[in-house]
DNA sequence: GTAAGCCTTGACGCGGACGTCAAGGCAAGA
DNA sequence: TCTTGCCTTGACGTCCGCGTCAAGGCTTAC
């Protein structure tokens, strides 16, 4: 199949690929005419791609998938350096998430504050006194 | 003070100011030979933007509290346009996190998963029959 | 033969918040 | 006077994963 045709499949745009190609991630074959031609193989590899993009994962951490998956096992997990990337990133997200969490709660008790000193902010939500 | 003395009182950069300036964010005025001139009010105005910048937020969501300050409030978010700032960033931080859990999950479900099919990766934790 | 629709490479654009370099002006100390 | 260290503007570089032309070639349908 040619590069429209696979990026048709895998919901992605032949820039895309053409990328992946140039990080020498996804390399094509070539027909007599110059084109890009891929097989079955290569779709399951770039929904690989596709798949760990989605989760975040930098172009980079998605190599040792690919790679597993080229060196014939049955999934782009099935090999111990995409375990390594797994855990990384799941170091990295606890990581993140506990940052974004603590960004939450000091903002909404900045926010809390502002409000009981602002006109209009407070608005008492339930209290006696107000029908409007 | 100058531009360098200011940048060092808060911990950034000329390069950060300038860009500040080129935003309008933080305008300043010049002394005879063309040096940016700042006083102590700019410094908290500099102060509130780090601070918000800090939390992750975009330079422009900083601007209503910057506008506050200047308008002669005590805080930057004693306006309501800064409670509004507040409120649409604790939805995002919100969407975020929970995205981030739900992706963390997964990706969690995926290492567990793999490291059932893998040499060297499950390593039972405290079940008999082990010592190394 | 020609228009449509695929493909090719090359190269610039984007967004955000600056970093970094270049070329030069101004002020103060030895 | 010369050096040092601050300052000025201008402009290109960074990171990342592409989007978006531009100019042209191949193939197929009519």
């Amino acid at each position: 199949m040619r590069i429209g045709e696979l990026a048709a499949r895998a919901g992605t745009t032949t820039r895309t690929l053409r990328y992946y190609e140039s990080r020498g991630l996804l390399p094509a074959r070539r027909g007599g005419n110059g084109y890009r031609t891929y097989d079955e193989d290569d779709l399951k590899l770039l929904r690989q791609i596709r798949t760990l993009q989605d989760f975040g994962f930098d172009l980079e951490e998605t190599r040792p998938f690919v790679e597993c998956l080229r060196a014939g096992h049955p999934e782009g997990d099935s090999c111990p350096a995409s375990l390594v990337v797994y855990r990384r990133k799941l170091a990295e997200l606890d990581t993140l998430i506990e940052q974004l969490t603590s960004v939450r709660a000091q903002v909404a008790a900045q926010l809390t504050r502002a409000e009981a000193a602002v006109p209009g902010g407070p608005e008492p939500k339930c209290e006696l006194g107000g029908h409007g």
